[in-house]
DNA sequence: CAAATTTAATAAACGGTGTTCAGTTTTATA
DNA sequence: TATAAAACTGAACACCGTTTATTAAATTTG
């Protein structure tokens, strides 16, 4: 038996299971959500459709494996965020960068808080935890806590007003990407009249918050 | 040539069209939206897939047809709540409705908001103009520029503050609905918390906009 | 009424999808 | 080198939306 034989089976493992994400990754890019198909992955990492199903569960589990790297993206995003040291500001240039990530990269937005199937197989499969979202939810919480000690929204609950604030970021996003925001006047340019629609329904948002002090 | 028989045949035609719809609606109710098939709705009706090809362009006019009667269902919704003469109170009570309606019909909620197909239908077929959603949204913005006359969001934008709510209500609706709120700390009746959350969520919501008079 | 014409419906096919499984090929061990 | 194990795949299964050539029915015309 020689040394070393099963730790590279295992790095060869792993690196198929990087390749066929990669190959997804790049076409979801490309193409769009609906237009990932095993077949098409298959055919971009050059090995039969059945072989995936060797490194994989099934096609949520893959779907779930890009929402987890969307999710990098998205903390690496805020990553420079924690270095402001005012909550109230933090939580403002937080919905920036939370509307900047789902306006420059609509697809993974859609990936990571629209769509089902990766959140499908969470429920299957990781016993419903969603560590990911928990995870990011808390940071808001805490920021709101922030805001809190310092005469923001004193006398609402912490949770309910991260949860409110998470909502109408969310809502914002998802109907600016979804191409339900329609009301718009002239035609010329769609998506920049969409993304002026979001920067002023935020900032509006924002003069809101800004008057609950005290 | 008979008289009246034109006249029969488009009857026909439209009972034709409103035979597929019921079926096609059965089926979305019961099996989801995913779970709707040409096929399965050819079946139903007793009919071959290629006859609903005589009366819809594509899959994609069903869908819009079912988006429309769920407007339908929406409005019926707030007929009731023109009678509220207080702006405010019916703003508040509009929340209510649109989170009520949202929870109780989730499917019809994600056809009509978070999906993209019937839109899609919108975009290519109706010179994207958005009827309904034009409506509902013109009838936010009265709501509004009526609490704004009674002195509430004084020196905000009646547009911007209008979709500010809406992306709220949406945001909250959407992700209690796609299963994308999970820090539930206990599991046990799921779906029971989620609601139990909407409606602290929207409470805070109600409380911060009260804060807002003057 | 019979023939011609328009209309309605469909069977069959096309090119796709996710997934499974019986085999084959490759690799590692004894 | 024979054997056991692991990796891989061709072919099938059961679907899907959509198109087209063909048939059946209804209608109009002579």
């Amino acid at each position: 038996m020689i040394m070393g034989v099963k730790e590279r089976k295992e790095r060869d493992k792993l690196e198929m299971r990087d390749k066929i994400l990669k190959s997804a990754h790049k076409l979801f890019l490309e193409k769009g959500f609906d237009q990932i198909s095993l077949r098409s992955i298959a055919e971009a990492i050059e090995y039969s459709p059945a072989t995936i199903y060797l490194y994989f569960k099934d096609k949520n589990e893959i779907f779930h494996a890009l929402h987890q790297q969307g999710f990098g993206m998205l903390n690496q995003a805020f990553q420079p965020l924690t270095l402001i040291a005012n909550p109230f500001e933090r939580l403002n240039e937080m919905g920036k960068a939370y509307i900047q990530f789902a306006t420059t990269n609509p697809e993974v937005y859609d990936l990571l808080f629209i769509r089902t199937e990766p959140m499908q197989h969470v429920a299957t499969c990781m016993d419903d935890h969603w560590t990911e979202g928990d995870r990011a939810f808390e940071v808001l919480v805490q920021t709101v806590k922030g805001c809190q000690q310092e005469g923001y929204f004193v006398g609402l609950d912490t949770q309910n007003m991260a949860m409110m604030i998470w909502s109408f970021i969310h809502g914002l996003c998802a109907l600016g990407i979804s191409k339900h925001i329609s009301h718009v006047k002239e035609a010329r340019d769609k998506q920049m009249v969409i993304d002026d629609i979001m920067n002023n329904t935020y900032r509006t948002f924002q003069a809101m918050l800004e008057r609950l002090k005290n």
